[in-house]
DNA sequence: ATGACAATCAGAGATTGA
């Protein structure tokens, strides 16, 4: 069986220890983060070596930033998405997992995309555009995949507090869940959702209005599978403590296992 | 409508995030 972890660490040199503790405690043989902010020149390499994982990284100054680290043997697949050879933003690697039956994996960084009357919002819409023709051809391939990270996406109606409140903001708006479940509907499953029906479930607290001590988080963390991953997905379980940690991130790790 | 809070880069305060 082998352990999968995503986790937005906002800041991969402020999250070291938090990544120390994620080794000893859930012990994952590979590590999907996002939000490392840090150019590969400054990427903490000596340090994550140390615990054992090789390191794959797109790094950017200041923001964005994906990385993946494996103690299994992998291959860089591909480190952007395709359609649009202007966009600069680091957020997207993906790896072929050399364990004895060998996957895919993609980590990916999908654009918050507000305030929604700016050029964000088209960004990531395009964005997602891009992610569904990406995964149509993995779906098309027959290929084994598990696309998972930040999507900035709640979405369903138990993945927010009050989803009335996110119906005008790009993580719920009517234009970007209308292309998540153009992405679903083409055969991938919300992992997560295999193994846990309870609504509330969330990865991500905001920083600001006790929003943590009064549980108003939200689920827009997610491992999204082709059908024959999901067919190997035996587990997926989300490492809430991690937000209670003294200066976390403010999205916690979410992991699936893979037999 | 605003700002709460954290991080980056830079050495103050603007920018970004969700």
């Amino acid at each position: 069986m082998t352990k999968i972890v995503s986790w937005n660490v906002n800041s991969i040199r402020v999250r070291l220890p938090h990544l120390v503790q994620l080794k000893e405690t859930i012990d994952p043989d590979v590590i999907m983060l996002q939000e490392t902010k840090s150019t590969d020149e400054n990427f903490p390499f000596d340090d994550i070596k140390e615990m054992g994982f090789e390191i794959i990284t797109k790094g950017q100054k200041s923001y964005n930033g994906v990385a993946i680290l494996s103690k299994i043997p992998m291959e860089l697949i591909a480190n952007e998405l395709p359609g649009n050879a202007k966009d600069e933003q680091a957020r997207f690697i993906e790896v072929k997992i050399k364990d004895s039956d060998p996957f895919n994996i993609a980590t990916i960084y999908l654009p918050n995309g507000n305030p929604v009357d700016t050029e964000k919002f088209p960004y990531k819409l395009d964005w997602m555009q891009r992610l569904k023709d990406y995964a149509k051809k993995k779906i098309d391939n027959q290929e084994t995949v598990i696309f998972g990270g930040d999507y900035n996406i709640i979405p369903n109606r138990g993945d927010a507090v009050n989803i009335e409140k996110w119906k005008n903001d790009a993580l719920h708006h009517p234009d970007s869940i209308k292309i998540f479940r153009e992405i679903i509907n083409l055969g991938l499953t919300d992992v997560f959702r295999v193994f846990n029906s309870k609504e509330f479930e969330f990865t991500y607290w905001d920083y600001s209005r006790g929003s943590w001590e009064k549980d108003n988080g939200l689920r827009i963390d997610h491992f999204l599978s082709t059908p024959s991953a999901t067919d190997r997905i035996t587990d997926c379980q989300i490492e809430k403590q991690f937000r209670g940690l003294e200066r976390p991130s403010d999205h916690v790790p979410i992991w699936f296992e893979i037999k």
